[in-house]
DNA sequence: CCCTCTTTGTGCCTATATTCACAAGGGCGT
DNA sequence: ACGCCCTTGTGAATATAGGCACAAAGAGGG
């Protein structure tokens, strides 16, 4: 699939390489802040935390860039690397939420260092519609459609409780919004040409919590695990092994 | 290697599943909620959003707790997995960062629905130490070594700006914390015993617009990609091809 | 102008993750 | 007591990601 005429840049790129040119773009913007003219795979690589072959193969996805025996170019790469993730153009971005969460986003200085502008900030409170956040006022919920086509909105970021995600994700996506970034901790149905990415606090802590827990586990000798897992398979008191059907 | 006497239940749980575990929990507490006493690892599956084959062998992980023709019984369900991410202990977390960020993380109520227990949020700020959010009293940077052995802190939330999050991470370290969620967008340095999470609001976005940017480009013809890259792969003006040593 | 030394770009091998498809298990109706 | 039918658990096939190790590119010195 996809095989017509081969070209220098293929448009194929792993999602993974996608996930990792953030951390690479960042990481070439500090360097260039601190007037760096080149770097080394291997240099850079460490910085963004990861392997310098992989950073060689993520990067040979953009093109050939680098200069054998050299390096790459900071400032050519910054532009390489913003054009490929679309940051050379501007994309708008509706908050709905004005909950602590909507706020500390709208606030969030440095949202994306440039290529994202948050163009409205929607509540579906009447006691904190007309608030000024982060220099802009807080809007009714019933305007969603208007601000979006007003607006060009690309983006919306849903920050709303749980309940309301999925109503407020319909008229997105009913607008014509085909990107959507779920704060709420639920999962949103959307058609498949829209994207959502999802960033659940809750999650993390609990992925934490498992690797923690295999630490503790690892302090205790074997014999340990064994009795623990023994008593642990067991259900709770009360909890049927043979289940009732539905 | 780990090849010691099979147990029922292998405990090298693969990354992949571990993360989304935390999602089938959240559908089964749900349904638990509901009343719902069993459930097919299809209709499971469809409510979490993953494919259910992908459902049943992450599930194979932590034993076999199914019944054939059945499915699988909510509550045990809940049980089980809660178990197998260390959620039937408690947590206790230090937030350090009281901006817009650290307040919406301490506010988040149902932090990991149970688990979890907000027990410090600390700030360098004068201005700040003392202010009370959420039902806690902002506590001064200073007291991090003493707050970490008092509440028997397994968990470090960093949700300062990037300059300070690096100290803090070291701080935290130093104290003993071997789990970190990190908000700052900055790469963490610890050591290999100590975990890191990281959560970036401005990497989502950017992968948000690296995806739109392609639909965009598919919208226009394939005559047009071709005419946009030949232009698109020259440096802008001013850029040096040929890039200076350093 | 050639030789040396550094660093890229990538072929190939390994590991991890996903998905299909089906045999085996077990409840439930008769 | 039997057999049907639904759903699990998993082997095997495929897809995606990661990383080693090296040939080839190119800068810079002599």
């Amino acid at each position: 699939m996809t095989s017509r005429t081969p070209r220098p840049r293929d448009r194929g790129i792993p999602e993974a390489t996608v996930a990792r040119l953030p951390v690479y773009l960042r990481a070439l913007q500090s360097l260039s802040e601190r007037g760096i003219p080149t770097i080394s795979s291997e240099a850079l690589a460490t910085t963004a935390g990861v392997n310098s072959a992989k950073l060689r193969k993520d990067l040979s996805h953009l093109g050939s860039y680098g200069t054998r025996g050299v390096g790459y170019d900071v400032e050519y790469l910054v532009y390489q690397v913003s054009r490929e993730l679309g940051l050379t153009q501007d994309w708008s971005v509706a908050i709905v939420g004005a909950g602590n969460l909507g706020r500390a986003l709208a606030n969030y200085g440095g949202f994306g260092s440039r290529g994202f502008r948050i163009a409205a900030l929607l509540d579906a409170d009447p006691n904190v519609v007309g608030d000024k956040v982060a220099g802009l006022s807080v809007r009714h919920i019933d305007t969603l459609e208007n601000v979006v086509e007003a607006e060009d909105i690309s983006i919306g970021v849903i920050a709303t409780p749980a309940a309301a995600a999925q109503r407020v994700c319909d008229r997105f996506v009913e607008a014509g919004v085909t990107s959507v970034l779920n704060f709420a901790p639920v999962v949103l149905n959307v058609p498949d040409d829209v994207d959502v990415r999802k960033v659940d606090l809750s999650i993390e802590l609990q992925i934490l919590a498992f690797h923690e827990q295999r630490k503790a586990d690892g302090d205790v000798g074997p014999e340990w695990i064994e009795a623990l897992e023994a008593s642990a398979d067991d259900p709770p008191r009360g909890m049927p092994p043979t289940p009732r059907n539905i």
